[in-house]
DNA sequence: ATAAAGTCTGGAACCCTTTCCGGTATGAGT
DNA sequence: ACTCATACCGGAAAGGGTTCCAGACTTTAT
């Protein structure tokens, strides 16, 4: 049995004779260590826990198949919690995956900075990479993030040369990401030395906020010349809220999102978004991840570029005072 | 030690005095038994492969979201693998997570029929559920099926009723759902009485098949009045080819699609789709794999319903025989 | 009071590898 | 011919639990 192990894993201490005889009985008995002993023994699992807010999502998709794609080139499984949008879940999943004796951790948690996840994150013991989230220093944690801010100040600064004051940006929670947009909107206006006219309007990353959110800004005193929204599915009630309006985008009202999916690109206008590359998101914070596994450098970062394309939904705004209402 | 792990498995052979001293020591110590070495001797490990075709498209990602779920409720974890639309991965995925002694399998294969997916399936000692497959009732798989045939025989039948006789179907690579759909579309002629006077495009479900396809029957020399595509993928692809050929659908060509998508919502007209619930699907068909795991029933089969939703995407064809081309 | 039955408990085997360690065989050096 | 080093091998311990089993201690029945 020991010489079995010796030939396997390729320990100096054999004869090629023995590896000769080993390998041909290997072959008889179609052998295969078992994972589990190997595991115990080894006290490693050649596995990573990912927990993430919600896999529905079509970008957390994307960086999912990146992340999962390179880990098992490199013989890796990959574990997957979803925690459905709950901050509490997190902290649950992370525990469990540990339990599990996951060799890492990747994690985009539902919600930043919740003391149990934090927790959970420090004492796991094992390497974290964390993705597009702001996590304290103290975790310890690799990071791969997006620049988000850069894209945005691009689209922001758009809209401004077009001559656009008033924009509305529409968030969801508070997390890297709304901060990153937030910040980049900011800068295009005061880069330009404009005072800031707009306003942002953080909720929820989803449908009924981009619509909530947009029918208020449009109902208000003072509504807004161009909207962006900051997700796929801002976007989407966004566009149902102008729709009701009775505004035609690119006309009435200028509009972008961020990234790109088939309405954008297929809208009537095209829709100007804000782009980045998911999948090499998910490649990247798994090489992060690996790095660690093998010896032990001290925690890495990545930054990936977001950057805005311009379209037909971005126009002047329109001379009239005071649009229609529905 | 014994006592210790039979107060935590609630063996009944254990006394109240023993509990609570054992109790108390765990507590103390903040005791967690290993994960690796209680599958080790149990022979289980709690734990499911899902191996699909492609987790960044948005159906498979809802259903492993109602799959992880359901699992994650019942004390499983879930190991994900993709294929990246590559049948010859699917077996050596399928091998894998054997090795990795996952108590039952989810399977959604890129590819239908490989002989090497089928073998491992065979082999692989441990239930499997397959999800909208078909696959030879050898492997003794339970199923969770879609019931793509009666979605889309009523969205064709809509568009005969409207008057389209020639339709054209864009589809797939062949496997259940493309089948199924076929034959709802063959159905919906046959059952009126109606000549067969459509085409199916069998592809693969991307866009450059929709696009490919949908250019091709445009420029044929007699073009449908109707065209459906069988994902969101095709349709984004059927859509830029209609735009290209200045189609305007809902009034000079009848357009549908399957699966709800912003898109198809948002659209200019809106799309009509045939619907399904795919998270439902994930619970479904981990339901089916957890009543395998405890006791062992034969293999189950669960079919969901899909059902359309006329849009003003579709409308009586236009009266004119020959259509302005591009 | 005693046999029989029942309740708990700790020891040991087992799950399946990896790895340490002592020991044999072989070859080189003198 | 006899050290000494080197190469290789098998036994045993370890990794951390679960479960079988025999035995000790209670309790019940007679």
């Amino acid at each position: 049995m020991s010489s079995v192990s010796r030939v396997l894993t390729n320990h100096p201490d054999v004869s090629e004779k023995m590896r000769t005889r080993v390998m041909r009985s290997v072959e008889a008995l179609s052998y295969e260590p078992d994972w589990l002993a190997q595991s115990l023994r080894r006290r490693e699992t050649q596995t990573v826990g990912f927990t993430m807010a919600d896999i529905s999502n079509r970008v957390m998709a994307e960086i999912v198949m990146g992340a999962e794609t390179e880990l098992r080139e490199r013989g890796y499984s990959m574990i997957l919690t979803n925690s459905e949008g709950d901050g509490n879940r997190d902290a649950q999943h992370i525990i469990t995956l540990g339990r599990r004796r996951v060799d890492g951790l990747l994690v985009a948690t539902a919600v930043e900075g919740n003391r149990a996840t934090v927790r959970a994150l420090k004492e796991t013991g094992v390497p974290v990479v964390v993705i597009d989230r702001n996590l304290p220093r103290t975790v310890g944690a690799s990071a791969a993030y997006f620049d988000h801010r850069a894209g945005m100040r691009e689209a922001v600064g758009h809209l401004l040369e077009l001559g656009h004051r008033r924009i509305s940006l529409v968030l969801g929670q508070r997390f890297r990401p709304t901060i990153e947009r937030r910040s980049g909107l900011e800068e295009a206006y005061s880069e330009r030395g404009l005072s800031p006219t707009f306003d942002v309007l953080e909720g929820h990353y989803d449908e009924q906020h981009g619509t909530d959110a947009t029918t208020r800004v449009l109902d208000g005193p003072d509504p807004p010349t161009a909207v962006i929204a900051g997700s796929n599915q801002l976007l989407t009630g966004a566009l149902r809220a102008i729709k009701r309006h009775g505004l035609k985008v690119g006309r009435d009202i200028s509009l972008a999102s961020c990234d790109e999916v088939s309405l954008t690109e297929l809208y009537e206008p095209p829709i100007a978004v804000v782009h980045r590359d998911n999948t090499e998101m998910g490649r990247r914070s798994a090489q992060l991840l690996l790095e660690r596994l093998r010896g032990d450098p001290p925690p890495g970062v990545v930054t990936l570029p977001t950057w805005f394309e311009p379209r037909p939904s971005c126009v002047a705004p329109a001379k009239v005072a005071r649009r229609s209402r529905k």
